[in-house]
DNA sequence: GGCACCTGTCATATTTTTCTTACACGTGGT
DNA sequence: ACCACGTGTAAGAAAAATATGACAGGTGCC
């Protein structure tokens, strides 16, 4: 992940320039969960937190697998990305070489 | 710059999350420029621009300052300062340890 | 059947961000 | 005086992000 196009970049920085964001990124740090007891733990709605994880996602930072529970239940689990990304000027500079005039949030994979 | 607060990062990473001010902050690495100039460069309005700067430089990510020219002309120069932001799942945990409930993007310093 | 829990998405309102247009000021040169 | 160039900023329109509530589906248990 040492090298990222523009695109991606700008998906990345995008996705975690956001405060519930971040914080739910570093929630996920400790281990994984699953979203209803995410939601919980953030204090936020259950919706909501579906469309940052979809972000999240698309930007390659967590990664989510549905799964059966013992009793049955469909659970969705998260899970971070090890990514690893560096910020410097320099590498702003490559990546934004690549870089689309317009970067449309969806579909990509 | 290894060792940021919560909000810095936020406030570094919501000012990179953007393809104007990536490419901003791009154009400014192979040397520094004027305000007016790079309006022209970017093909982006001035006063757009010096509102993507602002924000750039309460990140701490470049930084300006005013100097007179030959003819006596007022002119403002930026270049960009040389951070080194690690992005890991870990550096966000810590981070986020020290992360406001709000930040708001005024005044500081 | 009810209830609890899990999942997903749609429609909507609200708030932010983004961007433009228009104005203010300053200098020096014709 | 006027024009060309530089600066800043305020007001408002347009677009995008954010967040909520309501609805759909599924399972197992009392």
């Amino acid at each position: 992940m040492a090298e990222v196009t523009g695109d991606q970049m700008l998906r990345i920085l995008s996705a975690l320039g956001s405060g519930p964001r971040l914080r739910i990124v570093a929630s996920l740090v400790p281990g994984r969960n699953y979203v209803s007891q995410m939601a919980r733990d953030l204090q936020i709605s259950r919706p909501l937190l579906h469309l940052h994880l979809q972000r999240l996602e698309k930007a390659g930072l967590v990664q989510g697998h549905l799964e059966l529970s013992d009793d049955g239940k469909a659970m969705k689990f998260y899970e971070v990305t090890p990514f690893a990304v560096s910020l410097t000027p320099q590498a702003i500079a490559k990546a934004v070489e690549t870089l689309s005039s317009d970067v449309e949030r969806g579909e990509g994979e």
